[in-house]
Formats: structure tokens, C-alpha cells, sequence
DNA sequence: AGCTAAATATGATACCTATCATGTAAATGT
DNA sequence: ACATTTACATGATAGGTATCATATTTAGCT
């Protein structure tokens, strides 16, 4: 059964974002092709019509997902608030990408580690951006260093079974942040 | 053919090396249990008369080799440094388990979980230790706010296929870490 | 309207891997 | 020394999953 081309472009859409969920919440290897093309109201058998290989849906999904995250643009402590709550590390579905793939990257293809830099790239600028009140040097230390302790707060948190402990680092880790910050820029 | 009782507790020991090399360097799906056992210099068949599962070997190496890290003892600065080097970065097979496996415990058993949780407990208790000079709620904040930043640009050093943003990630984050201790302890 | 190409469905195929079954030889206790 | 237990080896088994082959239906063009 052919579908019209936009009901084609939808259905890849679909596949793109039921992967990416799917990829969130349990990993890339844990998700097979069937069931994200389930996800994406279609048969398994359409799938390589669609991508080449799992691989390349992994890939895909990356540089789709990673595009379409432009969080962290405004106020950094706002977004940290959000970033390191409860709510977003119960919610790794539709939560940050980096902090649900980022790790599983380093066993992926050149293709699927090329989309994660582009996207870490792009992350490091946008959160520059938003300290504006600091000299360029500091700002980008600052914008590397939050980054790298709201995606380990958050990994680490979702790692572990005691509830209290895990809020504890988000709540510690938004606290250590916040002070660095605001000691920078006080300078 | 039987071995000797300490050949037998010498043989799981290297198992449970063998599985955390290469867990540590592949992830845990992407390591069999024949792989294991090769490594370990035996064949598949010996491996359910040391562990009754795949989960239950995970669960195991995980608290082997928490418990056999303790690293972070003495002094933060020279541990950081370490920890955010180029080298560590690239030796994810002998390195820290936490930057290895935190992101996929998320997916195992209970017993994964309780594992990571004691190890990260201790961990913080220790880098707490090497800030004796803060007062014990700043402790634990920079303790925490520490680890998460370590580990968290460690994971990302290592997702990306650009050596320089590699190598500035780990940079700026030692850097980021290093002002907030100072300026915290200066205050 | 009719033809063709393409998108998806259904139905294999082949491989990998966790786990189990059985054999064997050596260690341990008597 | 012997019997027994047991740790490990060799050799199935079974289930899952990526990928391929073929059929079907219909969009898009003439």
C-alpha cells in the first residue's frame, strides 16, 4: 500500500520521534526496529525503506532529536531549575537526549558520535549565551563546566534507588552551580 | 575437571576482572557471557557455577569493583586532574567504573542499582573528606557538585569525535571545578 | 482511466547469545 | 587408596532480532 509523499514524510517523522523516545527511555540496543516501527503506527517491514540499517536510524535519530533541542536558551538558572528537577529525571523519554544517549555514543557509529558533537557544540554556545554578564573566557568555562555537571547530575540520579540521595545531587549540583556562578560573575 | 578450592576463588576473581574490563569498555550488552569467560582464560560452560545470571554477574562485578575503587582519597586538585585528563579519557576499560557504567544502570536489576547506589555514596564521602577545609554544608555541596561535573564531562569527553572539544571539555570543566573550590574556601 | 513505480505489509532467514544438559577428571575427605 | 563430590569443558537448545524477499495496494503521471 504507497501513501502519498507527505503521508510518507509524516510516517518518517513518526519513526524518528517514537525512536527517540524509545531510545531515551530504555537505550538504543534494548529497542528493536519492530518496535519503534509499532510505535510509529507501522509494520516492521517498511523500516529499511525508510533507513539503511538500524545504525543509521541511530544516527538519525541523533542529529533529529539533537536539532530539534534548543533548550537552555534564556535565563541558565531557570534552566538548570528545570534541568535538574525531579520531574525531568523521572522523565528520561522526553527528557534532554544527552542525558539519556550520551553515554551509549561512544559504543555507536562515526555517524551517531558526528550528530553528539555537533549537538554538544551547539548546547556549550547556547548556554554561553546566556551569561551574558561574564568576559568570554570565564563564560565559556562557566557554560562547559554547568553543562557537564547538570548532564552527571542528572545520569548519576537516575542511576541510583534511593530517592533521597537523588534528589539530594539534583538539589546539591543546582546549588554548586548557582554559587559558582554567581561568584564568577561578582568578581 | 575439578581445581582447587583457591584455584576456584582465584578464577571467579578473574571473571569478575575480565567483566569489568570489559564492561567498562563495551557497555554490558555488547559483552557476552562466553566473552567473559574467554577473557578470563575458561570457556562458557563453568560460568553458572559462579553466577547464576548474566544480571546476577553484573550486579557482582559492580560491587567488585566499587568497593575495589577508591580513588579520591587525598588531594581533589591532583585527583581531578587525573580524573579529567586526556588519558583517563581513553582508557575507559581501566578507568573509572562510575564515567564507564553509571548511564546503563539505569536499565539493570535492583541489584545493579544497589551496587551504584553504595558506591556513590562512598565517593561522595570521600572527595568530602579531601575538603576538610570547607564547613560540612559546603562540603557536600562542592563534594556532589564535584563528582557530578567529573563524571559528567568524562562521559561527554568521551561521546564526541572532536579531539580539541574533547580535550577543552575536560579542560574547562578541571578549570570550572577549580574556582569553585578556591572561591568557596576563600569565602 | 490506465500504467507504473513506490510504500508498506506479511512472511522468511540467519545469526547471535543466554541458558541448560551431559561428560570428565581431579580434589577432598575418609 | 577409594569414593564422592564438584568445577569446568563440550555440546545442545531456544528465543530474539536485524535484515531480506515477496506480495499488495495505491499515488502520481500520462
Amino acid at each position: 500500500m504507497k501513501v502519498s509523499r507527505e503521508q510518507m514524510a509524516e510516517n518518517r517523522r513518526r519513526i524518528l520521534d517514537a525512536a527517540s523516545r524509545l531510545f531515551r527511555d530504555k537505550g538504543f540496543d534494548a529497542v528493536s526496529v519492530a518496535e519503534v516501527m509499532k510505535a510509529a503506527g507501522l509494520t516492521h517491514g517498511g523500516f529499511y525503506g525508510h533507513f539503511s540499517s538500524k545504525d543509521d536510524l541511530i544516527a538519525q535519530t541523533l542529529a533529529h532529536v539533537l536539532a530539534a533541542d534548543s533548550s537552555g536558551g534564556g535565563d541558565l538558572r531557570a534552566y538548570a531549575d528545570a534541568y535538574l528537577s525531579p520531574r525531568h529525571r523521572d522523565n528520561a523519554a522526553g527528557g534532554c537526549p544527552t542525558a539519556g544517549l550520551v553515554a551509549d555514543i561512544r559504543h555507536q557509529t562515526p555517524a551517531a558520535r558526528a550528530a553528539m558533537t555537533e549537538g554538544l557544540r551547539s548546547q556549550i554556545d547556547r548556554i554561553g549565551k546566556a551569561l551574558p554578564e561574564l568576559d568570554p573566557a570565564d563564560r565559556r568555562r562557566a557554560a562547559i563546566g554547568c553543562w557537564a555537571a547538570m548532564v552527571g547530575a542528572v545520569i548519576l540520579a537516575r542511576a541510583i534507588d534511593d530517592p533521597a540521595l537523588s534528589d539530594e545531587v539534583l538539589e546539591q549540583t543546582r546549588a554548586w552551580i548557582d554559587t559558582g556562578i554567581s561568584q564568577v560573575s561578582a568578581r
